[in-house]
DNA sequence: CTTCAAGTACGACTTGCATCGTACCTGAAG
DNA sequence: CTTCAGGTACGATGCAAGTCGTACTTGAAG
């Protein structure tokens, strides 16, 4: 089978505050910065991320960065590919995946 | 008396997590998007925003801002003010405060 | 002094969310 | 067919966060 794209929102239709929410999980912002990183936006297995946390607490962090807009969701049955929408979140939200390169300085804030 | 400023992390201590975490909430949003489209930084009482919630909830507001770095509280006792560290933000995050003019979809993106 | 408005501190309540256990589905390989 | 690994669905749980009520503090104005 050639795999469904699971539906996320449409590009115009991203909303800011969902992203936002999104991207406020440290687990949920290591992946978007591996794919932020990776120019080529090729597909990638959800399992290559190397999360330290269980299979069903994966797919809910896929589920809401594909509702958020962030990635595409390909399902395959018993695998699933994902794939950064770059071009949607840079045409709506530009200069956002360069901020996730801005990650830790170094510093540890006190307080 | 001059009023004190009450202490936010440095400018190379901002943290993404705690920045992405602050404005994952509609109010703190709205509070930052007034504060980006004010170009004079000047500093603002912080009931001018007219938020829809209580004063103790503003006061919780007000200080996640402060300690994710993103704006300034100068205590004066029986009032406070707000001031939005823009330099500090546009140093380490640069483009963040561009973006929250994008929330309406339609083009209120510069270019 | 007293009064008053603005803000804070503390606690309680409620909702949202990250996490995982169990069970089930799907497709590929024997 | 059966087996197996990857993924999902559903529910339960624990914790973080948003909200507000009560009481207190602060500084200004009478």
């Amino acid at each position: 089978m050639a795999g469904r794209n699971l539906v996320g929102p449409a590009a115009d239709a991203l909303d800011l505050g969902a992203v936002f929410r999104a991207l406020a999980d440290e687990h949920r912002r290591s992946v978007m910065m591996e794919l932020a990183a990776d120019r080529s936006d090729s597909e990638r297995g959800c399992n290559s991320f190397d999360l330290p946390i269980s299979k069903q607490t994966q797919t809910h962090h896929f589920r809401v960065l594909r509702e958020a807009g962030l990635i595409d969701e390909i399902d395959y049955g018993n695998r699933k590919g994902i794939r950064l929408r770059r071009a949607d979140i840079e045409k709506r939200f530009p200069g956002l995946l360069t901020l996730l390169g801005a990650e830790s300085p170094g510093g540890t804030a006190p307080r």
